[in-house]
DNA sequence: CCGAATTATACTCATTCGGAGCATATAAAT
DNA sequence: ATTTATATGCTCCGAATGAGTATAATTCGG
């Protein structure tokens, strides 16, 4: 139990499939930077810098993210220059705020558009992470913020009991007249064809992983509450998107988290930092299907998970409420080291 | 020719395979950002953030990359709060400073490490950029800035002629060497397992997107000159590692672009930025295997390509000098609206 | 105590996909 | 005419994948 959190994987650069952990930091690449040639200009050095965590958990089949003020909001804080890393400056202050410690954690995204400003109209520019970690339930009661479901924020994305119907009863209708309100005839039939290919609409397939481009397509559609703050209220369309909106662009740092975990466990194993520390292959699957949003054929589930050796038998088995008990299973932590490739594939 | 430069792509979020190109910019997201939720501390003020960029091109069956101070540094510049995005800051101030229009765009990560500090001491942020080009040959007189092969500061990552002898005759045996120094017998395990899976050793498959992977062990075995920067002569080991070093951690956030596009080539047609308007199917495969630095097979490239439907024939054959001549192609450039996935890929 | 319900687990079958090789076509060079 | 080099079409095989069937071990409701 505490074994795992001493095994701490961090990928910084993650975005590559086969990033083996790097368990010391690196030494000395302190050699102080060329000034850039040919920098004219002197940098902007009034720009806020700071931290935005998407911290992950499941728990009760839902996948859960900490959020603050009543799910409005993600953990976000300064960036301190006292810290070492990004990595660990994150790390350090999530753990302070939340008192949840962080398993693996990995970079976003850097927002920093214009229009990011701050109280005093300065310009914020955000450093997004993704964190996952246990939902703790014992230090609950300490811990600052609330978890939720990120379904609540993304209502369509769940896709576990089939199409939602929101995508078919509201979204698709709403997008549909988007694209029909395009000016020229091939701006509609561009916004046709993305939105089909994003929704899964007229056959097209989900694709589980889009959930940025989803998200970003019902912004520019103005579905969504976040694209519609400074439009008057003649101008609003008459239906906007279900789920829940957040401060600033917190939803769209949200969803950039959920599409890049979403990506990552196919190709790696990063759902056990998620899992307790033994678990029975349904729990497992459960929680995949949770994340992508999909179910899985059972029995390919466990053909896979077994094939890749990712994970060992125990002794034990689960005191299961009904219905034949299970094994517990624990990860193997070596994989980590021996193999570069291999995931968790829903179906895809 | 021209065609091409309008539709250019960027995928600012671009991790996920499935990003569509978003070809309007979102409207409105410009309500105030809420101060962050329990921020007690003022942000830091004091950081410089500048933009890196890794220009990549490919000619003469090269992968390229565009240097400057004759190839020590890639080029960089300070974020001006002017500009609209990151994206639109680094692609203007490539294009003034270089004169080479940019194709795909898209932010690779960003590097804020204590130990990254300025001329004054002062703290470094850099959030570094992939941007593919096609190397315009006539304009490079007025072009500042070369062009060199990746492969001059990764001797290592070109496979296409077989395992490079670099790596049999210098890199095994010092990381060998350096697995055997570890304190611990774990240690040693561990290393050797760590060397053995980014480098391809022992009967290990090689995994051209490790590119970070290997350079930041190299790093961490103080083969590269990079690591030795601090470390006095005396306690420097015998042999470092070929291949170009650069100033600060360049080589670094080049190992990252290298990384972030040899995995992206697989999954998404991000090839054909690199390629002319119209091409063979072996200029294609030429490019292709340039960039991944290892052979594919020609029948089954040609299978993959074809099936996929991602490019279109023109009724031009190229004048070869020797051989049947063979068919010129042209990207679709539908294929981007039309599906989120697909790719060329390499034998992986 | 028995059968229904429920979950776990083993095994089979069909299809697809990726790697590898063979065969033939069309050009230039000698 | 022969050689050489490239283009292009086709087949074969094995691994991975999707989907279904069968059997085992429990709880639960009578």
């Amino acid at each position: 139990m505490t074994n795992r959190k001493a095994h701490r994987t961090s990928a910084d650069h993650a975005s590559s499939p086969q990033d083996a952990p790097l368990p010391a930091p690196l030494p000395n690449a302190n050699a102080p930077l060329q000034p850039p040639s040919r920098s004219g200009e002197l940098a902007e050095r009034n720009v806020l810098v700071d931290l935005v965590a998407v911290v992950v958990a499941v728990s009760h089949d839902e996948p859960r993210v900490l959020t603050l003020d009543d799910g409005a909001s993600l953990p976000a804080g300064p960036f301190g220059s006292d810290a070492r890393s990004l990595q660990t400056g994150l790390r350090d202050w999530v753990e302070r705020q939340t008192h949840h410690p962080l398993g693996y954690v990995e970079q976003l995204y850097t927002f920093a558009d214009r229009d990011r400003t701050g109280a005093d109209g300065q310009r914020v520019m955000s450093i997004s992470y993704l964190a996952l970690t246990r939902e703790q339930v014992e230090r609950r009661a300490q811990a600052e913020g609330t978890w939720s479901s990120w379904y609540a924020c993304f209502p369509w994305e769940d896709w576990r009991d089939g199409q939602p119907a929101v995508v078919r009863e509201v979204l698709a209708p709403a997008l549909t007249q988007w694209a029909a309100a395009a000016p020229s005839a091939m701006a509609r039939e561009q916004r046709r064809r993305r939105a089909s290919a994003a929704f899964g609409l007229d056959g097209a397939p989900w694709h589980d992983e889009m959930v940025l481009q989803r998200y970003e397509l019902l912004h520019e559609a103005r579905l969504t509450p976040e694209s519609l703050r400074n439009v008057p209220e003649a101008e609003r369309p008459a239906v906007i998107a279900p789920g829940r909106a957040m401060t600033g662009d917190h939803r769209r740092i949200l969803a950039t988290g959920v599409a890049r975990l979403r990506g990552k466990i196919k190709y790696r194993p990063v759902v056990f930092e998620l899992m307790p520390e033994t678990f029975t292959l349904l729990d497992l699957q459960k929680a995949v299907e949770a994340l992508a949003g999909r179910r899985t054929h059972k029995q390919n589930f466990r053909r896979l998970v077994e094939q890749q050796e990712l994970v060992e038998e125990t002794s034990e088995m689960s005191t299961t409420r009904v219905g034949r008990p299970a094994r517990l299973f624990r990860f193997r932590e070596e994989v980590l080291l021996e193999r570069a490739i291999a995931g968790t594939k829903p179906a895809g």
